[in-house]
Parts: structure tokens; C-alpha cells; sequence
DNA sequence: GTGATGACAGGGA
DNA sequence: ATCCCTGCCATCA
């Protein structure tokens, strides 16, 4: 596979403005990958270290956290999505999804 | 080469 | 609301 794929999933979600968050379907049409949803996951798990991508803004389209509540990388993501006014509740977003159009 | 897997989505029961 | 199944497609054993 080419890495332009994961890098401009990258840039996509790089994109998403702070305080909001995108679904993986989103990110994936976005990305011009159509319904290729499942890459973008892929694609995060190899975020490289020192990366700048705001991983933790990409969500489940019904607005869940993808992780398994408790785990360490689930907190992380709840934490850094509050330090953004990002209010989650009982592992999902309060907070409306941010909508592109 | 085949078959299973997955940070998913969407529809149906 | 939950559980189950199907579709999609790159990656891995």
C-alpha cells in the first residue's frame, strides 16, 4: 500500500476543527476512500510517534468511543477530548458531531 | 492461493 | 435501547 493513503487520512483528520469530532464514516469519504471506514482505524494504528494527528477526534458513527470503556486508551481519548470542551458521558460524545457539507 | 480479522456502517428484529 | 447480520476492503496468518 501506498502511504498516501494514511497520509492524507491523516491530513483529513487533522482537519476536524477542536472541540468537534468526526465519525470514521466521515473521515473515510473525506479521505475519498468511499466506504473504506475500516482503513481509517487501520491507518490510525500506525500513527508514527510524535505525530501531530488529533486521532482522538475520530469516533463511531453513532457517536461512541471505539475503545472498550476503562482502557488506558480510552481514558487518554476522553481526556484529551474534555480538555477540548468535549463532553463525554458514559463513553460517548454529548456534544453533536461536527457535520462537513 | 484461501480464510479470518478489524479503532466501521447501516439496516432489521 | 440491544443484539445480530451483511457489506466493504486492506491486512495478516
Amino acid at each position: 500500500m501506498e502511504p498516501g493513503k494514511d497520509q492524507k487520512i491523516w491530513q483529513v483528520v487533522m482537519a476536524i476543527p477542536a472541540g468537534k469530532v468526526a465519525s470514521y464514516g466521515q473521515v473515510a469519504e473525506m479521505a475519498g476512500l468511499g466506504r473504506q471506514a475500516r482503513y481509517i482505524g487501520r491507518a490510525l494504528g500506525k500513527l508514527p510517534q510524535g505525530h501531530a494527528v488529533p486521532w482522538y477526534r475520530v469516533i463511531r458513527s453513532n457517536g461512541q468511543i471505539a475503545f472498550p470503556e476503562g482502557s488506558e486508551i480510552y481514558q487518554e481519548q476522553v481526556g484529551r477530548l474534555e480538555a477540548e470542551g468535549v463532553e463525554v458521558v458514559n463513553g460517548r460524545v454529548a456534544m453533536r458531531r461536527f457535520r462537513w457539507q
